[in-house]
RNA sequence: GCUGCUGUAGCUCAGUGGUAGAGCACUUCCUUGGUAAGGAAGAGGUCAUGGGUUCGAGCCCCAUCAGCAGCUCCA
């Protein structure tokens, strides 16, 4: 996952990207005065700020941050100006083999021959560096130090791995602040945070790692999401299918997963003397239905859907919360269909994830994925013709693409989108694939019009990706707050006096007749006390009853996250609920239909 | 997997080698309250697990498991 929030671009001489670059110079040389001996890796601007990777005897901890940004002040107020030495080649090796900076003399090496060669520093300190830089540390900018970490030298993990220290700075301190502020609102909607809060899943230590167990609460969230694919999908002439999650080892071989895909799978088991894999994808099953026997053209496209539980083997420290896991399902669906079909086929998949995304109130990119540069399959005619199909889908139902050269899998191209969350973060969960390789590898036919057989071209498509990470995300984005209608509870009962409980307990039967999740809250108690603990599960709806609504027949609403009133009759507040759950609105207000994929 | 850090009650956390703690949540009783915490009492922990050091270990050492920040890799 990725992050694009909106920040400051530019101010004036300099871009952003500059000053953070001067800082992590900045940092670099009070790491160096308080750590002699230091040997410097690489320490680039990155999207919200910036960091440095250093190689010390000693491991960091938290309280080097402090001293470190100590020192970078008294070192900025000493020294400020920021200086360029133009220097040759010969002369910077020198110099750095002076220095004993053994990082810094590789990174030398790479540098192009016909490049200059600079360095940039302040006081008695310099980088190797091509910059630029700020001229001076005495301009007014504000930073922080934020977190300590390990890094590979180069990003290699077979190279020594160093410390990172992570900063961030800005010009001004309130867009400091503003920016600490978002990532506090970041780890407050933490999916793990919320998730054991709010009682939505749990994983064991006795289960092992990477498996998520829903709770009820987050399995009514799934299930609503499940039906409502569903619909989507039967609307759309998907055909539901199920296939076993324990196959014949050979069956990945033929595939080719056993022999590119091997280390994401769990090792074999033996039944009647015969290895058997526990599958790491839907597609091989689905093809073997496919070739259950002969295929007319007049039955395709076929259009294949399953909610597939796959497993796959993920590096330990690779695992993170559900976003990350080792075993998760997958809204899958594979469409054979023949190559003058792809371009329909494809649009419909664009306009169904359109349509499922935006009804999640996500914002999206879509990116068209090329022929990779070296490792592929398929002669260049047909990766033209299914790369041309997929700009026409994209044309045919008007979704811009953007360019992601040579970013296609092996087997053919795609289109991949990034959806930006409420956080303005992005995430990657849905594809459509075009696929070249399986059809061959399993021999796949259709008998066509004239009686001669023909490959189908295969397609592979997910718009959700895996219901654990499309979810996780989801609390993320939604900050818990779910949308009425797929919240674990849609609306709490809440009585002002023991005496309301019958009452109350009457529209708590009506609500759950008309198949609402409902909370009634009579058990002893006072009404704040409720009221706190309604707002804290962030139920959506909360009706209040005393006298007064049961003598008139209202309820009186308040919202999640809002104090305010609102008194209506109780047939009006079915009415309302109803229309939002239908819609499968975004938001609690009246007529919120409109306010569809805002 | 790698580097660093962490693991004490359901949750958040205190506890620097000598009798396991707090707040919230939970249970019971009292409280009948008009929009975000009423009061009292109670229950709850082999201090992740297994070894070691020590007269004595939640605390020190080692290993394992799990988690956190990243790197690497991905739905």
């Amino acid at each position: 996952m990725s992050v694009s929030k909106a920040a400051p671009e530019t101010q004036e001489p300099y871009p952003l990207s500059t000053l953070r670059h001067s800082v992590a110079h900045l940092m670099a040389s009070a790491v160096g005065k308080l750590f002699p001996g230091v040997q410097y890796g690489f320490g680039p601007s990155i999207e919200h700020g910036f960091y440095y990777d250093f190689d010390l005897p000693e491991p960091l901890t938290d309280k080097d941050l402090k001293r470190i940004e100590k020192e970078m002040r008294r070192i900025a107020r000493q020294s400020p100006e920021i200086k360029r030495e133009d220097v040759s080649r010969e002369a910077a090796r020198e110099r750095l083999l002076g220095w004993g900076q053994e990082y810094k003399l590789e990174a030398l090496d790479g540098i192009p021959e016909d490049e200059a060669i600079s360095f940039y520093g302040h006081a008695d300190w310099a980088d190797l560096c091509e910059g630029p830089h700020i001229d001076s540390l005495d301009r007014p900018f504000h930073f922080k130090l934020l977190n300590i970490a390990g890094a590979y030298w180069r990003g290699d993990e077979k190279r020594p791995m160093m410390q990172r220290i992570y900063g961030t700075a800005f010009w001004t301190e309130s867009e400091l602040a503003e920016h600490l502020e978002w990532l506090k609102e970041v780890k407050l909607r933490d999916h793990r945070r919320i998730g054991t809060d709010l009682d939505l899943y749990s994983t064991h230590e006795e289960a092992g790692a990477g498996f998520i167990f829903w709770h009820p609460s987050l399995g009514i969230v799934r299930h609503e999401i499940e039906n409502f694919w569903w619909e989507e999908h039967i609307r759309r002439g998907y055909e539901p299918v199920y296939t076993p999650h324990v196959l014949r080892e050979e069956l990945f071989e033929k595939s080719g997963h056993l022999e590119h895909y091997a280390e994401m799978m769990y090792a074999p088991m033996t039944i009647d003397g015969m290895p058997y894999r526990v599958k790491p994808m839907n597609c091989p099953g689905h093809i073997l239905m496919y070739g259950s026997r002969g295929r007319s053209y007049r039955e395709l496209p076929l259009r294949w859907a399953e909610l597939g539980t796959v497993y796959r083997y993920e590096r330990s420290g690779a695992l993170h919360g559900m976003l990350r896991v080792r075993g998760f399902t997958q809204d899958d669906s594979h469409i054979f269909c023949t190559p003058e079909q792809l371009a329909d086929e494809i649009a419909g998949v664009l306009e169904l994830t359109d349509f499922i995304l935006k009804t999640f109130g996500y914002e999206y990119t879509a990116y068209l994925a090329t022929k990779p540069a070296e490792k592929f399959i398929g002669d260049d005619d047909i990766w033209e013709r299914a790369t041309a199909a997929l700009r026409e889908a994209a044309d045919k139902v008007g979704m811009p693409l953007e360019l992601d050269a040579g970013g296609g899998a092996f087997y053919g191209p795609k289109i991949d989108f990034k959806q930006k969350d409420a956080l303005g973060r992005e995430w990657q969960n849905s594809t459509v694939q075009c696929d070249f390789n399986l059809p061959e590898r399993f021999d796949m036919t259709y008998t066509d019009r004239d009686g001669t057989q023909k490959r189908p071209i295969m397609v592979h498509r997910a718009i959700l990706g895996s219901f654990e990470r499309f979810v996780g995300g989801l609390i993320e984005h939604y900050g818990g707050k779910f949308p009425l209608w797929c919240a674990p509870s849609q609306v709490a009962v809440i009585p002002i006096r023991e005496q309301h409980a019958e009452y109350c307990g009457k529209l708590a039967r009506e609500l759950k007749a008309d198949l609402f999740r409902v909370r009634n809250m009579d058990e002893p108690g006072h009404m704040n006390k409720k009221i706190k603990q309604a707002q804290h599960d962030q139920i959506p709806f909360m009706l209040i009853a005393g006298d007064r609504e049961r003598d008139e027949g209202t309820v009186t609403i308040r919202r999640r996250a809002t104090r305010e009133q609102e008194v209506v009759p109780f047939g009006e507040f079915l009415e309302l609920i109803r229309s939002l759950r239908e819609t499968r609105s975004l938001t609690l207000e009246r007529n919120a239909g409109a306010a569809r994929g805002t």
